[in-house]
DNA sequence: AATTCACGCAACCGCCCAGGC
DNA sequence: TGCCTGGGCGGTTGCGTGAAT
């Protein structure tokens, strides 16, 4: 028998939703004391509240840096890409989209992309010999990914495949992690991965954000999202997370291209190096710079 | 103009996990 | 060691809104 939910309890407890006057109190209340301790809150607020419903309100609307709506194409690739390496991990993808919540991910994947993905392997069916025994789980979607001649291009990514150095980085994922963002992988698997083949889906998927678009238009899309994107960072008071900065250096690198490439790069490694202490940090770098040799002078990366 | 339908999103529900005792 | 509790996460629901008929 599992423990009650934490909100049978309150007779009188407010459902449904939030009015502003309720927001304007746990605003205020949170600007106190932080977030945290949510059990305390309606308690300490009056809010005829449950925790987990304040948490929830905080998290998901209130906080402050929260993106929403107008998903860009390049979240949308971003989105498609982990959801097919990582599965259902919204948490995790949030991580990599820090402001976007991992609701308004989910909410996006169910009612856009994951119709999107659909069809296009239906689409991509008849032009393959694959098998899809089980298309809507993420290993098996990366798993069609990694053999897809559709989409991987060996004459231009084998440098990518060494597997010397693939082993040698992913001997070095059982560090603890120090940092305070939730990974449910170490980054730098996720970058290896996140350079090997990505699923025939996903490809295509990104492949029609382009289509969708007339080619001007998707560049200028492409670069004034890039810009805005960067524009929030770089006038931010807030201090950086390196994730932030990681996908600001992505986004401006796609932008501005060549030009940002050294910048860029030393923000991919403090990225990738949160996670590591020194010794293990330095020989982590001395692998992937053996790797980013080669990814620099790479087809564009895919976003 | 009224009704129906489809879609998007905020919020809820229930399970799981970690930490404290 | 086991129980209790709070917090986190993913799945699902239900309401509001705009489009279609």
């Amino acid at each position: 028998m599992g423990r009650p939910p934490c909100c049978d309890n309150g007779v009188g407890v407010k459902k449904g939703p939030w009015t502003p006057e309720e927001d304007i109190i746990l605003v205020s209340y949170i600007q106190q004391h932080g977030p945290g301790n949510w059990r305390s809150v309606p308690e300490n607020t009056g809010l005829m509240r449950c925790s987990k419903s304040c948490r929830l309100r905080w998290t998901n609307y209130l906080r402050p840096g929260i993106k929403r709506g107008n998903f860009t194409p390049h979240e949308e690739g971003i989105i498609i890409h982990l959801q097919a390496l990582l599965g259902n991990k919204w948490a995790a993808i949030a991580s990599y989209l820090p402001q976007r919540t991992d609701n308004d991910i989910k909410n996006y994947w169910n009612t856009h992309l994951k119709k999107k993905v659909k069809r296009l392997q239906q689409q991509s069916q008849p032009d393959h010999h694959y098998s899809y025994h089980n298309t809507s789980t993420a290993s098996n979607a990366a798993a069609v990914a990694a053999t897809s001649p559709n989409y991987y291009n060996p004459s231009s990514s084998t440098h990518l495949h060494n597997n010397h150095n693939l082993e040698a980085m992913q001997s070095m994922v059982s560090y603890p992690n120090t940092s305070n963002e939730v990974t449910t992988t170490p980054k730098v698997f996720q970058f290896q991965t996140w350079m090997k083949p990505s699923p025939t889906a996903s490809a295509m998927a990104m492949q029609e954000f382009q289509e969708e678009q007339e080619p001007a238009a998707a560049m200028a899309s492409s670069i004034n999202g890039c810009k805005d994107h960067s524009a929030v960072m770089i006038t931010s008071d807030d201090k950086l997370s390196s994730s932030e900065m990681m996908m600001a250096a992505m986004s401006q690198g796609d932008a501005d291209g060549r030009s940002t490439a050294t910048t860029t790069f030393s923000l991919l490694e403090n990225w990738l190096l949160d996670d590591m202490p020194g010794q293990a940090a330095m020989s982590a770098m001395d692998s992937f710079l053996e790797i980013s040799a080669g990814f620099c002078c790479a087809d564009p990366i895919m976003f």
